[in-house]
DNA sequence: ATACCGATTAACT
DNA sequence: GTTAATCGGTATA
């Protein structure tokens, strides 16, 4: 069993890098003895009060957004739509909101508990290809907002597949139009030509 | 209290 | 390409 990232993974204060770092790393959770998990492929990173794509733009500190604020290696699960549940990595010291969306993973353990929640028997690299898709399929929800990734927790993130520089692709941010110019920063990541990456809407 | 809308998805035409 | 699903957050009053 690989170990946890560390706490100093998570506290740093550039945003953009550790939303890089994060693809290849092994996303797992694991509730009542029941283990599933899968490859970060996609992330995306939310620069705090200065970024107008980020919930916490303009320092809006709310009871939805009041996790971001807390210390770098929290979970920060909302609501999108009515429907979605989406999973962030809080990053960076205290008082500090950055975040980390988490679009897209590979299934990597699991694969017939995931198969089950998400009700696709048969599926594979579907049941992890969006934001709002991998969260189902490893059991993640608005309940676990504020949840440590570090000790103890059913929620965790491990070391997973090395990646070389090259394998790396990055571009703008998915459904943030509203940002205006923010919109444009190159703040999404993949691994090219993964299978398991989201297809949304203009990609 | 009320109105509008979203870091999405699956199922349509 | 278009649209319904579904509800908490946010702004306005």
């Amino acid at each position: 069993m690989a170990k946890r990232l560390s706490r100093s993974f998570y506290l740093r204060d550039d945003v953009v890098t550790v939303a890089r770092e994060l693809l290849g790393k092994k996303l797992v959770t694991s509730f009542d003895g029941r283990r599933s998990a899968g490859i970060i492929v996609e992330t995306e990173a939310y620069a705090g009060i200065i970024d107008r794509a980020s919930h916490a733009y303009g320092d809006r500190r709310t009871r939805r957004t009041e996790v971001m604020y807390g210390e770098g290696g929290l979970a920060y699960v909302y609501l999108c739509y009515g429907l979605f549940h989406l999973f962030n990595v809080v990053a960076g010291p205290r008082e500090t909101p950055l975040a980390v969306l988490v679009r897209a993973i590979a299934p990597a353990e699991g694969l017939a508990l995931m198969q089950s929640r998400c009700q696709r028997p048969g599926a594979t690299m579907e049941l992890g290809n969006g934001p709002g898709k991998l969260t189902r399929a490893l059991g993640i929800q608005t309940a676990h907002t504020g949840m440590s990734l570090l000790r103890g927790s059913p929620v965790w993130i491990e070391e997973g597949l090395p990646l070389a520089e090259e394998e790396i692709a990055s571009g703008t941010r998915v459904g943030v139009a509203y940002a205006l110019e923010d919109a444009l920063l190159p703040y999404r990541f993949w691994v090219r030509d993964h299978p398991a990456v989201s297809r949304a809407k203009g990609l």
